[in-house]
DNA sequence: TTAATTGCAAAACTTTTGCAACGCT
DNA sequence: AGCGTTGCAAAAGTTTTGCAATTAA
């Protein structure tokens, strides 16, 4: 009995969903603002975070928490994990198989309902690590 | 080569620790705040915010990443992983073994130094599961 | 003594929201 | 026409910071 919400198909959500699919770099909303304000000059903050919302809502993305910083987002709903590097701050994707049937196990054991899982890396990406050698050198 | 900085030992440090130390709920630095001022009637939220940073620095709490909500914080340090409620928005402590291996088997695949991991659940805790059951029928 | 820390208040930053105008459907 | 959406600006929420006074070492 799932309540259905009609949405319009606007530029602006369409535009900040390409955006979102043409990128790797998980941006968070000032840097899709950026982006997107090329193509659409009048854009608003407040439309970029009620679209990122409406679109993570429906499922078309995914937010991802990092702490203090603000949400960053990310076009891939196809659940992966991430890297955060420490040092520069950016999030790769990893390609690295899913523990599919952790959520059942941990469901089974604890008796909350799962529904998914993260999982996050955090260190160093490669060149942060080699500017980090360089430092100590 | 890792710089030493002198930490002096004050009431307000350990008060915000112990009351960490002291709880499972994990909760974000106002629950903190309110918390520790029934101890220390004249702390200030800046002092809390400070003291938090510097007790992460430390290694002695964690902060845990929550999407848009503020940080939550957690006086367990051992790694562990936990689970997310997205109905009542609490945080609940797993007991889970580690994935050991998964840090040098990251670093080995992909090039990045990963220091360590962390895995969240996300879905509906055994009494929100109930509250929803209950709705539905 | 002296440098880290505190309390306070202001500032910075991120995200949401009220509202009138606009534009899909 | 009806209502979801937009742009704008103001507000709300979270975290940091400047500064003078305080205090642990």
């Amino acid at each position: 009995m799932k309540k259905t919400i009609s949405r319009r198909n606007t530029p602006q959500r369409n535009i900040i969903l390409q955006s979102l699919r043409c990128t790797k770099m998980h941006p968070n909303a000032e840097e899709i603002f950026r982006t997107v304000r090329k193509q659409l000059p009048t854009i608003s903050f407040g439309t970029v975070y009620r679209n990122l919302n409406l679109l993570k809502e429906s499922g078309q993305i995914l937010e991802l928490a990092c702490g203090k910083c603000s949400s960053r987002y990310d076009g891939e709903v196809r659940n992966h994990y991430h890297f955060f590097c420490l040092s520069c701050e950016k999030v790769f994707d990893l390609e690295w198989p899913l523990s599919a049937h952790l959520d059942r196990q941990v469901s089974r054991k604890t008796g909350y309902q799962v529904n998914f899982h993260r999982i996050n890396f955090y260190g160093q990406c490669q060149k942060c690590k080699k500017i980090k050698k360089r430092r100590v050198a």
